[in-house]
DNA sequence: CGGCTAATTGACTTTAATCAACTACAGTGG
DNA sequence: CCACTGTAGTTGATTAAAGTCAATTAGCCG
């Protein structure tokens, strides 16, 4: 079915789009598969990630309500995207793309503005596999994710503690320990085993260096 | 100087540009510069790097020729770039980067393929450095350096050690014991310390997974 | 309640980092 | 020309960090 995109004056661009929604675990596109579509988040969770050969996995990053991805080069999604959580997107068909470039300039620094940001992240988060220790990673990656939730003290992760390891280069054992260590030392509060209060975000930022 | 870039058909945005040179180990920009130009090889090696405040250092990218770098959003280069070796550029400044959208439908779908790719090639970084054994990234890097050489199986690493294990997420260590093992499994053979020759490239390829 | 998956915890192993010594080599000046 | 210096690279011994394997606990949904 075919929708007129809701107009958010703050995100993305105004362009008619189709609306999807996708229940928790499904596949968005599949890695390889030709990229025909760019997309953004109006609710839920959403994750790109890799597979290898033998098994191994890579999530290299996650999209919440707001974000764009699959701007993609050429026919091939280079990673698959799946809903994390019950999710709805909007998807603005690919051979748009080049228009938006037409449209008035303050769209199209938009669009140069969001491709560049999303070069910026990768490295910054290649920036963070290759260089700091279990706990910084994980400090990085709460302190992140509280940004996205408002600044709000009170954080919720969708995802599991897996997709977490598969996102920061660890195991899902290594993930437990460094939560159990800062619950341990009062940085953090678990509600639940996705639920946490940020009970110390200078210490936080300490760890993170 | 200004300078009329030279036109070559195949790289880069046909745009008037500056031509500057730098020698070996002269900074290009600092971390946190205005971002006021972006750059294209034209000869030398260039790497992009950022420090932590403890020393700590990674090298997100090396640069070749027909390389484009330095496409930032803001007014601050987040990472530092560097010439490796001695090295020429063509310089655009960055106020010209709305026009070029403004250019040839071609021209517009280049950039955006280019921008694209920097996102893509930041991923896939992002996933040898998360998820790869040391030997796996250093088979991955010497594969990509060869392909950037045109094939040859005569390589020539321009970069000290220190910077391609800043760059894979390692010690100079371990990078050294790894390219000793390789020379070892006469996979490689080294000819001086940055000159080497890739005997077995299927077996490169199997390593590299 | 029972059966499932997710998460935690502990014991042990592996990988790569650290620390330290040594070698190779390029450039400098006697 | 050759010692002297400094940097880059290699190698070995040891340690530390994270991974692996295994057992247990916590939540969830029928």
């Amino acid at each position: 079915m075919r929708l007129a995109a809701r107009r958010r004056p703050d995100a993305g661009p105004p362009a008619i789009g189709t609306v999807r929604r996708f229940a928790a675990h499904q596949t968005i596109y599949a890695e390889g598969e030709p990229a025909t579509h760019c997309m953004l988040v109006i609710h839920g969770v959403v994750r790109s990630c890799s597979s290898f050969a033998d098994g191994r996995r890579f999530v290299s990053a996650f999209y919440a309500a707001g974000d764009m991805f699959g701007f993609e080069r050429q026919q091939a999604y280079p990673a698959a995207a799946e809903a994390v959580v019950e999710t709805a997107l909007v998807l603005y068909p690919a051979p748009d793309w080049p228009a938006f470039l037409h449209a008035p300039d303050s769209l199209s620094r938009q669009i140069l503005s969001a491709l560049m940001l999303s070069t910026e992240q990768a490295r910054g988060h290649a920036r963070l596999l290759g260089r700091l220790s279990a706990i910084e990673k994980m400090a990085t990656f709460l302190l992140e994710w509280r940004e996205r939730s408002n600044q709000s003290t009170l954080i919720s992760l969708e995802m599991p503690r897996q997709d977490i390891a598969d996102h920061l280069g660890l195991t899902v054992e290594t993930v437990s320990r460094c939560l159990s260590q800062l619950k341990r030392d009062k940085v953090i509060g678990l509600r639940s085993s996705r639920h946490l209060d940020l009970l110390d975000v200078a210490m936080l930022r300490a760890i993170r260096g």
